[in-house]
DNA sequence: ACCGATTGAATTTTT
DNA sequence: TTCAATCGGT
């Protein structure tokens, strides 16, 4: 934000900007202008070495990022940005697909867009086809051992070498005939079937490869093996590849992504250059020496020294909450003074977590005390029951073959056509080898079910017809609105405001979407819709504290951050601590989540927590004591300070305190204080619930108040209470 | 075929 | 806790 960040480069910077041609790498550490480079590169591309935008290819990983350089790069040069290629790499391998997979046989560029929820739709009907499921596999999992297949370029034989792989492979199989009935790509298929077009199809290759005389790719260590070969293939001609990532933020292993893409930029791309971006412009000297010493921890990284010219700035603060209730309590209250005392915007501040759900008890506490709050991302808008039904809805009537989300809203409002029917229509489908239109069709005009269903069928055939027709001379609103009214939708959700409100608003959108896509269909916004999430709508310029989890920070800052939840099995997640897990890349989502804090950082974790329904007992996190010790101040354990200043919404709530869920617990329980214990000295060795065995090393003041610095065998030195000791 | 109720299950991160 | 799927009654 100062001037020096603005409007000059600093000479690493400049390197990158001015980089003559060849491979290039850019290791940017979190904060150090990432995005300032690729715009400026562009920038200098297009205006300093004449190359036409059309021949400039940018590549990122969010529609929000690739909307946001584009819009900076519309600043720069103003007029040429609009023919440059910036897009997601989805929306990139889609554009080029729309206009060439027919080169492929079996595909057709009038194409669908399933994404995840369809692909567990259609998985799961392939497995009740196959009569696989009582063997207890999830159609999750197989979901992601396709995505995987998909990702590494491989066929139906290769995902996987266990004893499930012949039943996945069957799956498999069966699934991707049935996506070229449906028409469908998922969104493996956009990057898979683009490696595929250009490895099978030398010549569409080629006429890319001669387009792109400048490739540009953000985030690179997200970058999965499909992505790499794509981006690999595209540059082979030019040799102009221009990455630009951090390994420390590689938060996207589970995805596919494969960190060692960066890691091994050099050899892959032989003469390549790098150039490393080390200042950081963004955050205070104790949040990035915070940042830095966690880090050192992970083996597995380029060496790098991030370092800045801000001022030192605060300490991090860490508080460990009674329960998440208390949690959500301290950080309200703290953003409260925050915003009154300390002179900030409710803008200004973002709380982080883990895990979606985590963010219910703090949206509770910030709806007690009035204070505006947004959630960014999450459970998305286009996730809903209702916008996901308008939408097949529209599918169908952009495709009536679209069996899938026929079958979704065949029935929707009920109109008589009960899961009998349906199971008899797909039987009937499947039999003949023909779509379950066509099945219906023939149903009807063969008499081949009872009288009463007939007549529904008929009905429904008529409708749906009758809305075809409707779509072809009319707009996309105004079809929606057809939709809505002929369908008895609107009436179906008439006790339910919240949802007309979605259904409304996916009308705006889309009136939205024409007003912008001049000449796009349905089709299009079907397209549009299934690739965007609700993290691209927040610009972070409203009035409002935000609400995130840790992987939708990549990317933004604030000046005040809190991260919640720091405790084992949250961060890091249960599921890294097992069989195949990276704690490695728990730790860098952690980093992401400290270097996003322009100037101030609070940690909180809680000493119990429900996870569904249970309570548990985490212990802290790790990290925290991977932190180097004199950066971070200990607010308080267990002090109680925080009960006195709020009388009223926590009164001695003992019911919930003493709540026996499962006594079994009970051993890690928090310690309860002793009464009048007061003989504790240097040198004693002690035990705590939670920090394990300890030596303590200092006492300050007398009896239960008396504050103990202790040196924890497993978890550093850390000042505690005495009334919460054990002694040994 | 539909509705309601009970039961059971499952919860990471997302283009 | 919340959600989905299943079951049984109408």
């Amino acid at each position: 934000m100062t001037t020096a960040k603005k409007d000059t480069l600093n000479p690493s910077q400049h390197a990158a900007v001015t980089h003559p041609g060849g491979p290039l790498l850019v290791l940017a550490g979190a904060g150090s202008g990432k995005t300032k480079i690729i715009t400026e590169r562009i920038s200098h591309l297009v205006t300093k070495e004449d190359v036409s935008p059309h021949r400039i290819l940018a590549v990122t990983f969010t529609n929000k990022a690739a909307n946001e350089m584009r819009e900076r790069v519309s600043h720069l040069i103003p007029g040429s940005a609009k023919g440059l290629w910036i897009g997601t790499f989805h929306s990139t391998a889609l554009r080029i697909l729309k206009r060439d997979i027919d080169k492929l046989p079996g595909f057709d560029r009038n194409f669908a867009i399933y994404d995840d929820a369809d692909q567990i739709r259609l998985i799961k009907d392939c497995m009740a086809r196959l009569n696989i499921g009582e063997r207890g596999i999830e159609p999750r999992f197989v979901r992601t051992r396709i995505d995987r297949a998909k990702n590494r370029g491989g066929k139906p034989g290769d995902t996987g070498n266990d004893e499930l792989n012949e039943d996945i492979t069957n799956i498999f199989e069966l699934y991707e005939k049935e996506m070229r009935k449906l028409n469908a790509l998922d969104f493996g298929d956009l990057l898979h079937v683009t490696a595929r077009l250009f490895e099978e199809r030398p010549e569409v290759l080629e006429a890319y490869q001669e387009q792109f005389r400048h490739i540009l790719v953000d985030e690179y260590q997200d970058t999965n093996n499909v992505q790499y070969r794509i981006v690999e293939m595209l540059s082979r001609k030019h040799k102009n590849i221009f990455v630009v990532g951090d390994d420390n933020q590689s938060i996207y292993g589970w995805r596919g992504a494969d960190i060692t893409n960066i890691l091994n930029f050099e050899k892959d791309f032989p003469s390549a250059s790098i150039i490393k971006l080390e200042k950081n412009y963004r955050s205070t000297k104790n949040i990035l020496n915070a940042a830095n010493g966690l880090i050192t921890k992970n083996r597995n990284r380029h060496e790098k020294n991030l370092w800045t010219d801000n001022p030192e700035g605060e300490k991090l603060s860490y508080f460990e909450a009674v329960d998440e209730r208390e949690e959500a309590r301290y950080v309200v209250s703290e953003i409260e003074s925050e915003v009154s005392r300390g002179g900030r915007s409710y803008r200004d501040i973002a709380v982080f977590y883990r895990t979606n759900n985590q963010s219910r008890v703090i949206e509770e506490e910030l709806l007690r005390k009035d204070v505006p709050y947004a959630i960014v991302g999450g459970t998305g808008f286009y996730q809903r029951a209702e916008i996901r039904d308008l939408t097949a809805f529209l599918r169908v009537i952009a495709n009536p073959n679209d069996d899938l989300s026929l079958r979704r809203i065949i029935n929707v409002p009920a109109r008589g056509i009960g899961k009998g029917t349906v199971d008899e229509v797909t039987r009937i489908a499947a039999d003949e080898d023909i779509s379950f239109v066509e099945a219906l069709r023939k149903s009807v005009a063969e008499n081949l079910l009872p009288q009463r269903t007939i007549l529904a069928l008929k009905k429904f055939l008529s409708m749906l017809d009758g809305l075809i027709e409707f779509e072809k001379d009319h707009g996309i609103g105004e079809t929606i609105d057809r939709i809505l009214e002929k369908t008895g939708y609107l009436e179906l959700l008439e006790k339910e405001p919240e949802r007309r409100e979605n259904v409304g608003e996916i009308f705006n959108i889309a009136a939205e979407f024409e007003r912008e896509e001049e000449g796009a269909g349905v089709r299009e916004f079907l397209d549009r819709i299934t690739l965007s999430s609700d993290i691209d709508s927040y610009n972070g310029k409203e009035e409002r504290v935000a609400l995130m989890t840790l992987h939708s920070a990549k990317g933004l800052e604030f000046p005040v951050v809190f991260i919640i939840g720091m405790e084992e099995k949250l961060i890091p997640h249960y599921n890294s601590l097992k069989d195949n897990g990276d704690v490695e890349e728990e730790r860098r989502l952690f980093y992401v989540g400290i270097t996003r804090a322009r100037e101030k950082l609070y940690l909180i974790g809680a000493r119990s927590r429900r996870f569904f329904g249970k309570e548990e007992r985490p212990t802290p996190s790790r990290f925290v004591s991977e932190l180097p010790e004199e950066l971070v101040e200990v607010k308080n354990l267990y002090t109680g300070l925080l009960r006195e200043s709020t009388s009223s919404g926590f009164a001695p709530r003992n019911k919930s305190a003493t709540r026996r869920t499962g006594s079994a617990s009970s051993s890690a329980a928090p310690p309860t204080p002793k009464p009048g214990n007061s003989g504790y000295k240097a040198g004693q060795k002690i035990h705590h619930p939670s920090f394990g065995p300890g030596t303590i090393t200092k006492v300050e003041g007398e009896g239960d108040s008396a504050k103990v610095t202790v040196s924890f065998l497993a978890h550093g030195v850390k000042k505690i209470i005495a009334a919460y000791l054990e002694g040994k």
